[in-house]
DNA sequence: CTTGCCCCTGACGCACGGGTCAGGGGTTAG
DNA sequence: CTAACCCCTGACCCGTGCGTCAGGGGCAAG
C-alpha cells in the first residue's frame, strides 16, 4: 500500500502522513527500492487511532510524547487504568488536556456573560480585574 | 503626549497603538515636525474601548469595520438600542462573536465529553459520525 | 515510448495580535 | 556636547496542523 491508498484509508492525506511521520508519530515505514513509503494495515490503523486523539484536542506533541504507546490502543482493554493511571499512559496529557478543555470553556463563558454584559450597558465602564 | 506615555496610560504599548493604527481602529494621529506620533486624551479613551471591546472577543477586524463608532462609545447612553440595532452599531458584531462563542463553548463541551467517554472506555472505537 | 497519475523532498502560507530585533534619528537633562 | 532614553519604519517570530506549490522521478496502461 503506498501512501496515498493508506492516507484514503485512514481517512485523511498524504501530507499529513508525512506530517506525522515527521513529527516522530509514526514510525518510519518501509520503502521500496526507488524509495515510496509502503504501509501495512497496521499503520492504517495508528494513524486512525492518531486521528480520534487529535479530534479529542490532543495535540500532536502530546501523542508525540507518547508515541510508543499508540500502536497498543487499539487492543489493550481499559483494564482500570483510571485507578492508577502510571506515567507510561495517556492519563496524565488527556487529564491535561481535560483541564485545559475546562478552563477553556469557563474562560469562553465569562467572555459571553461580559459581552452581554456591555450590550445590556453600552459598553462603557472598566470593569477593576480586567 | 507621545506614543509610550499614551500607550501606558491606555494600558498597552506603542507597538500595539502603532499595530491598531495600521488596521485602521485609529486614526493617523498629529505628528510633530521630526515625525512622532502626538496623542491628545480623546484618543487615550479611544484605545480603552477598542481594548475592552478585544477583551470581550471582538476581532480587530470586527473593529475596523465599525472604526467610525469606536469613538462613540465611552459617550452615548444605550438609548435601547437593543430594540432596532440598525446596520451602523456594534449589534451585528457583537451578536457574531456571541454565536461563534456560544459554538465554540458548545463544541469544547462536546469534545471534553468525547475526551472523557474514550478514557473510560480505552478509546478504541471509532464513533460513527466523526 | 508516451501519457497521466502518483510519489519524493523542501519550503512557504494561514489566522491572530502583537513581541522583538535592527538600524537610524529625535529630545532632554546634566 | 554627550549620555540615556524615546521614537521612527520595516521585517521577521510565535503556535497549530496541515494545504499547497515547485521541481524532479516512479509506475502501470495503451
Amino acid at each position: 500500500m503506498r501512501i496515498g491508498d493508506a492516507a484514503a484509508a485512514a481517512g485523511t492525506t498524504p501530507r499529513a502522513l508525512r506530517f506525522y511521520e515527521q513529527r516522530g508519530l509514526l514510525h518510519p515505514p518501509a520503502r521500496s527500492a526507488s524509495g515510496q513509503r509502503e504501509y501495512g494495515p497496521a499503520e492504517v490503523a495508528r494513524v486512525r487511532v492518531i486521528r480520534q486523539l487529535l479530534a479529542v484536542g490532543l495535540t500532536v506533541d502530546d501523542l508525540a510524547s507518547r508515541a510508543h504507546r499508540l500502536d497498543l490502543l487499539g487492543e489493550e482493554p481499559p483494564h482500570r487504568c483510571s485507578e492508577s493511571p502510571g506515567p507510561d499512559t495517556f492519563a496524565p496529557v488527556v487529564h491535561a488536556r481535560l483541564a485545559a478543555l475546562d478552563a477553556e470553556i469557563a474562560r469562553l463563558t465569562a467572555l459571553r456573560a461580559k459581552l452581554l454584559h456591555h450590550i445590556a450597558t453600552g459598553g462603557a465602564e472598566v470593569p477593576a480585574g480586567t
